[in-house]
DNA sequence: TATGAATGAGATTTCATTCAT
DNA sequence: GATGAATGAAATCTCATTCAT
């Protein structure tokens, strides 16, 4: 009752589950009180709207873990390495937090269409490496874009079927083979 | 009733693009009818409820594009050439009309848990070809649903950059890239 | 049912009387939806919302009677004349419809802060008059804005008077008075 | 206790500020616990409600300015004297708080509604004046509730104007003229 | 078939007030 | 006395849907 952040954080795990279960504009203010075991009002003691807790929810999560990407990255020398390490901690985040990931993937147009350009997102972070890697000859030359999409594709439809439960193994066991395919999606193409 | 088909035809291009520039929750009645230059009411002579309007437009291109799929890959005996041509066709379709296609491809949840599992969907159809490759040993063998999923993450997310102006390039350019991608993401993995 | 315009002239002469009964903010959407026999939603086909209800009841009506007092003042050449002819119309208009003239007499803060200087309204017409008046020496000189609340003052009281049923007679009865009262308070003043 | 009251104050002269420029139902707790840098609850150790604030602050301000007024009137024996010392001590008052006068002056009609018949207001005392000076032929006999409304008219509109700062003049410079010109409006009317 | 005003359930949001600390 | 998080009733507003014309 005095630390106003655990409601806070309350409100935010609980809208969470909401958001990823019926979508965010089917989940309403009502639903999410009544699950938190609060009343209406106290949710707008911490966020100034629904479509701000829902953006908030989205986007510290989006760039935090960009930035942890980020910081994973830096760790290696090499695209092969870095791309590894990006996506087994992908792996390991999503098992650890289903729910957040899926809010994350599946976020909606609304969300993404708020993600200005001057955020650094996992795309931008991956697409950075890629560029690095290319300039390095480390893979051959293709457009970056490109390269980055389909990379992105293997990852996150895997964790797309598995949030649907497509897939039964955790995403970290599967870690080796989307690295090795990712691997094989960027050498392969472009001009040898 | 050549008039009324006119205006059912209107109506569905004009929610179609609606829904995929905001959002079909975020579309009203009014909206639709105000930018199809009809009256609120007059939609509800050619659909049920705006729900079903949303499920008819999803589900039966879905399907008829899965069907589409279904029969180009009939058309050839490898799994090479049956994935070749579903990926051309695919490109080709998207292209032709990318509003749709990113309608079905940014398919909001509420849509995709109406999918029954006897439904032929783009996924089935997909999986069905991959098991039959893999059960001719024309790739190695590994989970039919992870390798569907990567090859299905290749092709959507070039699609998806592709939608969001990520990409410039036609579809149908990138072709050949896609097809030799997602044949090196089922040749390479799995036990030799 | 067809004819749109009647609900809103329904709404409109509801509003003001709950509006001068109990004030704007005291007035509820359901009290004005009861007291019209109409539902809650329908308020909002004819007003963008509750405020712009108040404003609009109040801008039109205080502007259109400022230019029906500007008209009549025209009709004549003194200031004596033009300032009779304006409070007879005024008082004949307070009895013909006092609670709209209640309802612009008492007018909120809220309401009047929105009026910008542009606007033509019984002050402005009120002040021109009388600083004609001085300029043709009909009247000794003074400053125009203290003359013109000093006349002001006198029957806009009367009149709040009335609204709150301290004088029972109409306020027509009391023209004479008012204008004769009116004219000593602006003769009088001033450097002879 | 030196405290207490010390905050209580601190409320009363922020909440008025609020009260006039906003007005009383569009001021939150909130507005006023942020005006006055206190706590949202703070506020209840000293009044009731927001009402019995709002009602407080005008209720005995109200009462009290009658009583002043009163006491001044009978100071002097004439009705022209006990007017002149009774407008002389509005405009003295108005000058040394003008936000208290707004409040009072353009005091909402929910306040004007709990004034119940047996309160000594600034009219009742007026209107006794008038009736005595009437009943002593000091000025034409008239009815005493127009006759206090013009004279009332007067001097309220002018200190309206200068709350909308119409009017630059303090008050109290413009007494004398105040104190002709609602002479004049007695002595001029009524039967001679 | 088409219209569009009207409906009313339900969503979001506000805010005076309470109460544990 | 002071705090400020929590409350929850009530207000405003939205919008899919209906129905008389």
């Amino acid at each position: 009752m005095r630390d106003g952040s655990k409601t806070k954080e309350l409100i935010a795990r609980t809208s969470l589950h909401l958001f990823v279960e019926k979508g965010i504009t089917e989940t309403t203010i009502r639903d999410i009180a009544a699950a938190a075991g609060i009343a209406e009002g106290t949710l707008y003691r911490h966020y100034e709207s629904k479509d701000q807790l829902a953006w908030e929810l989205f986007s510290e999560n989006y760039v935090s873990f960009a930035r942890e990407l980020d910081r994973v990255q830096e760790e290696y020398d090499t695209l092969k390495d870095k791309l590894a390490a990006m996506i087994r901690r992908f792996c390991a985040f999503f098992d650890q937090d289903p729910v957040l990931f899926s809010y994350l993937l599946l976020a909606q147009h609304h969300q993404l269409k708020k993600v200005t350009p001057d955020m650094e997102t996992a795309v931008t972070v991956l697409q950075k490496v890629i560029a690095q890697g290319m300039a390095k000859s480390e893979v051959p030359e293709m457009e970056v874009e490109l390269a980055a999409a389909m990379v992105l594709g293997v990852v996150l439809q895997v964790a797309v079927f598995k949030a649907y439960n497509r897939i039964n193994q955790d995403l970290s066991h599967l870690g080796e083979i989307l690295v090795d395919t990712c691997w094989r999606v960027l050498v392969g193409n472009g001009t040898p």
